[in-house]
DNA sequence: CTTAAAATTGACGCCTTGTCTTCAAAGACT
DNA sequence: AGTCTTTGAAGACAAGGCGTCAATTTTAAG
C-alpha cells in the first residue's frame, strides 16, 4: 500500500517540476510566471505554494537534479584515477560527455535571452564544488597532484569546463573528445609549472 | 552653451543608473523593482521608460560600462605583449586588479543571492570577447603563439579569469598578484602541451 | 511674445504575487 | 460501517508592479 496522500504528493511535485523545464525552454527563465508553470499543470495556483516558495526555487530544484545527476559520474572518475592525467581527462570526459547528452536539460542551464548564466549556489552545485575540492586535496596528500592551491585550481577547472562545454555545443558536429583533449592538455602541461603552495592553514601547524 | 535639453537628458540617465547601481547591491537584482529604481531617484515612473525598456537594460548598460572601462586596459596590455607570457601575464594581472580596485562595481557584477552569475551577453562584454579572440587569432599569425584553437583558448582564459578572480576576492588579504601568477603559470606550461589545430575554413581553403 | 517640439508626470488598466479561508478527500480510531 | 481529524487542493482576494498615455510643463525656435 502506498497511501495515496504520498502518491498524489509526489505526482504534483513532478508535474510542476515537468511543467517548469518545459516553460522555462519555451519562454525562458525571465520571462516565466509561476502562473504560467502551474497553467502548465492541472493544479490550482494556490497548490503550488503547497511544493515551492518561487519560481526561484523551482529553478533551483531543477538545477539540484542536474547536479545530482552527474555528480556520482563525476566522483566515480576521480576516484578511480590513479594519476593526474586520468583525475583531469576522466573529468572533462565525463563533463563534456553529460551536457553533450542531456541537451533538454542542459537547454534550461544555457544562457537566456533575459536572464544571466548557469545558477551556481544551489545546495547540491555547490556541494558537487566542494566535493571536487576535497578530491583535489587527498589526491594533493597522496602524492598524486604536486602541492598547488587547491582552491584556485578548482576554480579554473570548473571556469574551463563550463566555458569551453558551452561554445563545443555551438560547433557542428559536436566533438566531446576533442573538447576534452583540449582541456585536458590545457591543464596537464599547466601543472607541471603551477607554483606549489601549501596552505596558510597547514603551514601554521 | 551646453543646451539645457542635453544636459538634464545626461543627468537623468544617470540619475537612474547610480539608483540602480546603489539598488542592485542593497537589494540584490532580482528583488529590485523599477519602481524601486525610480523611487530611489527625483523622477516619476514613467520617466524610466524614456531612458531604459527594463530593469534588465539598465543593468546591461551598467554591465557595459563597467567593460568599457576594462577593455582599453585589457586591449592595450594585449598589444604590447611582445611574447606569450606578457600576452598573458599581462591580462591577468589587469584584469585581477581591476576587479580588487573597483569592488563596488563587482559586487553588482557578483553572485546575487537570488539570481545567477555575470551578465555576459551585454554587447560590450562580448564585443570584448571578440576582441581578445582576434588578438589571439594575430598572436598566432605572427608566430607569437602557437596554432591553438583560438576559441577553446579564449574560453579557457575567460572561465579562469572569472572563477578565481571571485575567489580572490573572498581571501584576506587580497592578492592580485597570486592570483595572476597562478593563472599566468596555468596557461604557460598548457600553452606546450595543447594540440595544434587549424581553424575549419583555414583548412579548406 | 508666440508657437512648436520635446520630455516629464502620475493616474490607469492589466497582470502577477503570495496569502487565506473554505471544503472535499484520506486516513485514524472505535 | 460510522465518526472524527488531518491534510492539502482550490480559487478568491488585496497588494503592488508593469508599461502606457493623455495632460502638462519645459525648452527651443521663429
Amino acid at each position: 500500500m502506498t497511501g495515496k496522500r504520498e502518491q498524489t504528493k509526489k505526482d504534483n511535485r513532478n508535474a510542476i517540476l515537468e511543467a517548469a523545464r518545459e516553460v522555462f525552454v519555451k519562454l525562458g527563465y525571465g520571462a516565466t510566471t509561476v502562473r504560467d508553470i502551474i497553467r502548465a499543470t492541472e493544479l490550482a495556483s494556490g497548490t503550488f505554494y503547497n511544493y515551492f516558495k518561487s519560481k526561484d526555487e523551482v529553478f533551483q530544484a531543477i538545477q539540484d537534479e542536474n547536479a545530482l545527476r552527474v555528480r556520482p559520474r563525476l566522483r566515480a572518475e576521480r576516484v578511480r584515477a590513479r594519476n593526474v592525467e586520468e583525475f583531469i581527462s576522466g573529468s572533462f570526459h565525463t563533463f563534456f560527455e553529460y551536457i553533450a547528452t542531456d541537451r533538454r536539460t542542459f537547454a534550461v542551464i544555457r544562457r537566456n535571452a533575459d536572464t544571466m548564466r548557469v545558477r551556481m549556489d544551489t545546495p547540491e552545485i555547490i556541494a558537487g564544488f566542494d566535493e571536487l575540492r576535497i578530491d583535489l586535496l587527498t589526491a594533493i596528500e597522496q602524492g598524486i597532484f604536486p602541492p598547488v592551491d587547491a582552491d584556485y585550481l578548482m576554480a579554473s577547472l570548473v571556469g574551463v569546463a563550463f566555458e569551453i562545454g558551452e561554445h563545443m555545443l555551438t560547433r557542428e558536429p559536436i566533438d566531446t573528445k576533442a573538447a576534452a583533449n583540449f582541456a585536458t592538455a590545457l591543464f596537464m602541461g599547466g601543472f607541471k609549472a603551477l607554483p606549489h603552495y601549501v596552505a596558510a592553514t597547514e603551514a601554521a601547524a
